[in-house]
Formats: structure tokens, sequence, C-alpha cells
DNA sequence: TTGTAAAATGGACGATCGTCCATTTAAATT
DNA sequence: AATTTAAATGGACGATCGTCCATTTTACAA
């Protein structure tokens, strides 16, 4: 049902998305909605938190690849590709994500699905960055950190947006390389426009 | 008429912005969609196009006070703070521009506005992003101009959807110091945190 | 002032919306 | 097997949707 929820945004968008059309792609009975979800807007609620279980599962699944002993920088990479990954960023995601974040305005949520990455990720990639602008030797760690992590999440949300639009013709590893290209630049020690760069290398 | 379905869409969203509430807002009547606009879809078409037109124009509007003179990175300046001024940047604008995307899957119309940002930009920053490429002596000036573009860009993107959740928390001044540290990183000579740099400074 | 064309109105229309509940079906308990 | 409890159904309901057009109002020419 939630699923079938979700179908609906990705494929019509929120405004076209019905009861009705609902059920139908479900095969369950107009009651249902009702019953289980106390109407339209509970489900959509439902359907909103799924969605954003969904992404940080998977998200997260993919960082815990990284080996624990891995070096910030290689951190800062999986959160990278992960989050550009096909399992994170395709049609189907970015379509809900779009349909739902237009929507963001009066419903509490749906914002609270909208907002930017979680603590966890935001906290995960601020000891990172942390951890390399002290090794870096620049003047002020704390808000060089701070603004890097704030710019690559707006790197990403912008990625995200380019593929939203031109979803044939987003180039994955461009997306990837251009952000690299950046953090290269900002910490040339630790970036190149692969990626991580082994420390002392 | 157009005006008012913009100050729906911004109000109440997309989705629940029908035929009557337009009316209601505009204070004409009902037939005048059908007989103007061919129905809500047409005024809906209308009204994004209104809405880009007035996005491009007041962003030109701002960077023709640049002097024709002015340094490739002023540019680069003028562009970025334009796109986050409280002129273009704002609680209207940006409900408009995210509530209109979530719907731009079918739409033509709507996917058009939506495409971000003009040609006509994108080729002011290349250029500018070229010039200061290849006085900064990197390898592949075109490529590094041709990212360096795309990132603004994708950053700027990643800006507004920072603005749409929190508007209340988003600060511009350390929205343009986060690009101007990465663009100052990839151009030290060009760029600072405060932007653009005089030459040979 | 009168006549004609254009612009604007607002109510009627069928379709579809989301909600709700009387009923049926299934599962669990005695 | 009989009974109770829970789950699921799908049609009825009023509200609202967007469209359309008969009518009125306005603007302009004669």
């Amino acid at each position: 049902m939630i699923e079938a929820t979700l179908d609906c945004v990705a494929e019509i968008g929120y405004a076209r998305t019905s009861v009705s059309t609902i059920i139908d792609k479900a095969g369950l009975s107009r009651g249902m909605i009702h019953l289980h979800f106390n109407g339209k807007d509970g489900l959509m609620d439902a359907a909103v938190q799924h969605a954003s279980d969904l992404y940080y599962q998977n998200l997260y699944k993919l960082l815990d690849k990284v080996r624990p002993s891995a070096w910030p920088q290689e951190q800062i990479e999986a959160v990278i590709r992960s989050d550009l990954s096909e399992t994170i960023l395709n049609r189907y995601t970015v379509r809900i994500w779009y349909g739902f974040r237009g929507e963001a305005r009066e419903r509490k949520s749906i914002r609270t699905f909208s907002d930017t990455r979680d603590v966890r990720l935001r906290g995960l990639m601020f000891e990172a960055f942390t951890t390399i602008a002290v090794a870096s030797g620049v003047d002020d760690p704390e808000q060089t950190a701070r603004d890097a992590t704030h710019g690559t999440l707006a790197f990403l949300e912008g990625m995200w947006a380019d593929y939203l639009i031109h979803p044939d013709a987003f180039d994955r590893s461009e997306a990837c390389r251009i952000i690299f290209r950046f953090l290269s630049a900002l910490f040339p020690d630790h970036f190149d426009l692969a990626g991580a760069k082994p420390d002392g290398a």
C-alpha cells in the first residue's frame, strides 16, 4: 500500500495521486486507507516516512562497506559516491524526493523527510572534514570543516537537481569528479580528481 | 491572473491550487481561465513562463550593474551574490520554484522552466571561468572551466534547497562564503573568502 | 444614440475527489 | 462446529474539481 503510494507519486506526481489511483495500483480496497492510515494524509505521511527510511537505510548500508580504519577522506568519498550511486539516486527516488518536497510547505512530516540529510550523516562528514582540516594545517579548522560539510552537501543536492531535470544526460562519474575537483583544491593532500588520496602520498 | 496563480502555488502549493482558489484570489470570473488560457493547464504554463521570465529578468538586471570591464572573477561573484540575493531568492520564489519542479514530470513547459539555469548564464560563467583557468595555468583549462561552472551552479542549487527547508536559519553571507571558499581553493589568485580578488593582488 | 463586436461573467454540468460505514470475509477462540 | 473478534471490502455520500456556454457587460464605430 505504502509502496503503491510511492509508485504513484513517482509516476504521476503528488498532485495527480488520488486515493483511487493508489488503491488501483495496490489492488486493495478503498476503506483500507481510512482504516490503517486515518485517511489520505496519514497514508502520505507514512509513505514519506518509508521513503526516508529507505534512503538512509540504503545509504548507511553502502557506507558500512567502508573499512572501520578508513582515512577520513575515504569516508567522505564513500558518502559522495553512495549518494550519487544508482542505488540511492535513480529516476524513482528523485521523483519521489522532489514530488514531496514541493508539498513540504505545510506538512510537518514531509518537511522532516525533506530536511537536507540527517544529523548522523552531517556529523560523520563534519568529523571527517575536521580531521582533514587539522591535518592540512588550515587557519580555522572548525570553520573550514563546517563549510566543507555544508558545501559538499549543497553540491550533492545540486547534483540531484541535475539528475531530476536531465536523467539521461546525467553522468555520475562526472558529478563525482566535479566534487572531487573542488575538494582536492581545498585539501590537496587528501583528495585528487579520482577521490580520496592515501595519506602521505 | 497569472500573478494570482503564482501566489496560490507559493501559498498553498501546486497540488492544492484549484481554479476556484485562483479566481478567488484574482477577483476575476471563472470563465476567464478557459477563455484566455485554454483551461487550467494553459494558465499554469503561462504562470510558469512568467515566473521564469521574472527570475531571469531580475537576475540579469542585477548582473548588468557589473561594470563592463570587470574581471571575470567579479562576474562570477556577481552571479553568485545575485542568485542568493533577497531579490532573487526569497520565500515566495523558492516555493514557486520547488512547487512547480515537483510537477515537472510530464509537463514540457514546466520542465523547460525548471531546467537548471539558462544557456546564457551558463555561457557567461563558462567564459569567465575559462579566462580564470587559463590565467591560473591549470593543466586542462576547458575541462576545469566546465567543472567550475557546473559545480558552482550545483552549489547554488543546493543553497536554494537549503533555503527552502530552513528559510529562517539560512544565512546568505554564509552561503556566499562557502562557495567562495571552494572557489578560492580552486583559483587562489582570483578568489578569497570575501569574493573576487583584484588581479595581481 | 444606436448597433455591433469583443470581453467578461457566473452558474450548470458531469467527473472525480476523499471520507465513511454497513456489510462481508477471514482468522482465532471456545 | 459454533461463536467471537478482527480485517477487509466497495458502494454511497457530499464536496469540490475543471470545463463550458448562455448571458450580461463593456468598448468602440457608425
